[in-house]
DNA sequence: GGTTGAGCTGAGCGGGCGCTTAGGACCTCT
DNA sequence: AGAGGTCCTAAGCGCCCGCTCAGCTCAACC
């Protein structure tokens, strides 16, 4: 690998959606693989479906990655990392319960409808990973439960929030949040951002936060 | 067939979940690929593990199904029609809007919880049927999605409900019921009866009713 | 009591699956 | 020029898939 190589690797770990994800051929098959699991599930889906998408012969598959299920380890596992990122980000952030909660789901919600196919593939095809691999996407799982539940209940001890089930809630926010991956469609007339917005006010009016005035929208 | 067959056949169709399907061994194939379905989904199903689990042999599934994909339209929309008709019958019901869309999500919910193997089937392997028998189950599912906007457009021209977007609104209350396969265990710490009056409580919210008295609850 | 037909099984066909292996093209460094 | 290493392909192995088919059993009828 030259030093150039190096730098264009760095860039794109830092830019492109995948950028993580190195050398090249192995990052066209992991992109490869994202679409077709997305289209048709993991069983359905051929490693010659995959290597074909990506231009190679099936055996290149082999080389990047050890069986058909670590690629969808890698793909469930840098999706999990991004959706935890994203809910620790609005968590951690400025304002009140409600500006967090809200941009929570905006943020959320935006990246499912906006990565509909990854986060498919992350949300849906879970139960296809292997005992041995399963665990630590749980563990990840908890974590983003833990972060939507720290923002309700300090809504709830600052009175901003009105909610009889904290666990139950926080439960109903992020399941609303993740079938938006089921349902999302790129022809359909809702934008990512629209989506964003009407789940952050109708999440809101769930928690009985005061009515605020709507954000400025893109 | 004899007589007092035919009455066993109709007194089945009645009470049991899946008495609609005669004969006898036709339900236990089907029963048995719900389960399967279910627990690994449509394509990492065999049809030799499906006849295992109703003790025959695989042949014996082709005597009553023409093909797998048969058994998993006749599934979804038996699921799909009772599905409907939950939402139909609470859409049609006594009440004001409120009491309605309360009764539609808690039945609906309850439904989706307490037979999560089949709604787990009905909702998310949609995608698994070929295009000639899709047309006939996205038709059903437009008209349970027309079931609950129209509780939601009554609410609001009675002004019970403050609701900004109608179908946007529709579609999240909808996917939020319907998340609920996706989630709920029977050993997790919630009954479907729970879980509907907490989801009832939730979309009256999401809707902007005016609060009401807790219903009893079982 | 012989015939029929429905319901089922054992054996197996053709094919596509996940994955492996041997070897070749191309690059870098000596 | 040659060696060594990386990345890829062509071919194919062993397996299991959805599905078929000849033949068996047995209750229901003439």
């Amino acid at each position: 690998m030259t030093q150039d190589e190096r730098v264009a690797d760095r860039q794109a770990a830092e830019e492109m959606p995948w950028g993580e994800v190195t050398p090249d051929a192995a990052r066209r098959l992991l992109v490869a693989a994202v679409e077709a699991f997305a289209e048709r599930g993991y069983h359905a889906t051929t490693t010659r479906d995959i290597a074909g998408r990506a231009g190679m012969s099936p055996a290149a598959l082999y080389i990047h990655y050890k069986t058909k299920e670590e690629l969808l380890l890698r793909i469930s596992r840098i999706g999990h990392e991004k959706a935890l990122e994203i809910l620790r980000h609005a968590a951690d952030g400025e304002g009140d319960a409600a500006d967090r909660l809200a941009e929570a789901v905006r943020s959320f919600v935006r990246w499912h409808a906006g990565h509909h196919t990854t986060a498919r593939v992350v949300q849906y095809e879970l139960d296809s990973l292997g005992a041995e691999h399963r665990p630590q996407i749980v563990e990840l799982r908890r974590r983003s439960d833990a972060a939507v539940r720290e923002i309700i209940e300090s809504g709830v001890r600052s009175g901003e929030f009105d909610v009889p089930d904290v666990p139950g809630t926080t439960l109903a926010v992020l399941s609303l949040c993740i079938d938006v991956a089921r349902w999302f469609n790129t022809e359909g007339r809702r934008t990512p951002d629209e989506v964003g917005a009407l789940y952050a006010d109708l999440v809101l009016r769930m928690v009985g936060a005061e009515p605020r005035p709507a954000v400025a929208q893109k």
